[in-house]
DNA sequence: TCGAATTTTCAATAGATCCTGAAAATTCAG
DNA sequence: CTGAATTTTCAGGATCTATTGAAAATTCGA
């Protein structure tokens, strides 16, 4: 189980990367060794490609499947668990930027709306309620929106992501048309709740 | 200069979270100050607001002039540096997807680019190829298109988002109305370049 | 149910990062 | 140019995170 060179770079740049945001090292490499494996692959061939110790990949799988990043499965006769991630890169993508939500956002979004339900007791508490207010509404509509748009079809998001700010052309293209009857329910025009 | 308990709450979650990406408690903390703070600060108001020694406050204040999160500035008669957050949420947003594209997305772009156009030797490689190809193609369609409608208005941005993902109506409805007038180069119908 | 195979837990330590105080460097009024 | 005010640097200690080996727990075929 020697990775081939181009493999080792991959897992090595996965390593460093990692460890860039929150997730470790060795999450890092053994997530982008699997990314790239042929075949899924147990824990000990994991420990022996990467030089990790047993218990040590034994964590790092843990920390993948709660962000659930890995698919488990069973070979015939082998009692071993045998790990791969998921094949789709566009699930794996929709899969991480909701975990991050519920790990990086959603606790933030909470504390801010705690936070602006009290009076303010203060001219000072004001303008910090005011500055969280804005921080709040960015954070909320950024998020409606991205839940949004994630939720769609790959194929329409990729269509949609190789229109770019054409988009926009589309938007004045209705306009000029004149007719709203293609958008019901929340509307382009709607009154801004964002600074 | 004691905190608020509101001021304060929003200071020790933005600290906590900090430590959530890569951003240690210190920088979460100073930027999470001075973002709620009515006037600029200098570094040793931040430093007896927060309680922390003053070279680690020079130190924070070098990290956050790096992601370009802070604005400087003299009051008359004073030779201290005052410290401030820019004042608009959403240049803030932008700023930092920004910077966070330059750090942990173009280097994974350029391993990948680099990895890519190697001949593959042997079947395991072409495969580790083909995976990697799929991670970069992703990765490239949507910085591409993030760093596109990044660039516009904050108005249209947010008008975009409220639309959410009936912007597909927009779409079908256009393909209905039959015209590609509105829509000159990059095509909504391209040939697909992502798996 | 037993016991071998496999996985998980956990206390100990190795390693990384943070934070400080002291000293060096810089800035600028006079 | 001088020296006080201010900022930056940096080595060392404090604190936090990662990693390991050994032991406990679990799983499952016989």
């Amino acid at each position: 189980m020697a990775l081939s060179p181009l493999a080792q770079r991959f897992v090595l740049h996965f390593g460093e990367m990692g460890s860039r945001w929150g997730i470790n090292r060795t999450v890092g490499q053994i997530y982008a060794l699997l990314y790239v494996s042929p075949a899924p692959l147990n824990a000990d061939q994991i420990a022996e490609a990467l030089g990790f110790s047993r218990s040590n990949v034994s964590m790092g799988l843990k920390e993948l499947e709660s962000w659930r990043l890995t698919r488990v499965q069973h070979l015939p006769g082998d009692r071993r668990e045998y790990f791969a991630t998921p094949d789709d890169v566009w699930a794996i993508f929709r899969t991480l930027a909701e975990e991050r939500r519920k790990r990086e956002v959603d606790p933030t979004l909470t504390m801010l709306r705690d936070a602006l339900i009290e009076a303010p007791t203060s001219d000072d508490d004001a303008h910090v309620q005011a500055r969280m207010r804005e921080m709040h509404d960015l954070i909320d509509l950024v998020t409606t929106w991205f839940g949004d748009v994630q939720r769609l079809e790959s194929s329409t998001l990729q269509q949609l992501m190789r229109l770019g700010a054409k988009v926009v052309k589309l938007f004045e293209f209705k306009d000029r048309v004149g007719s709203g009857a293609a958008l019901r329910g929340r509307s382009a025009s709607a009154p801004a709740k964002v600074s």
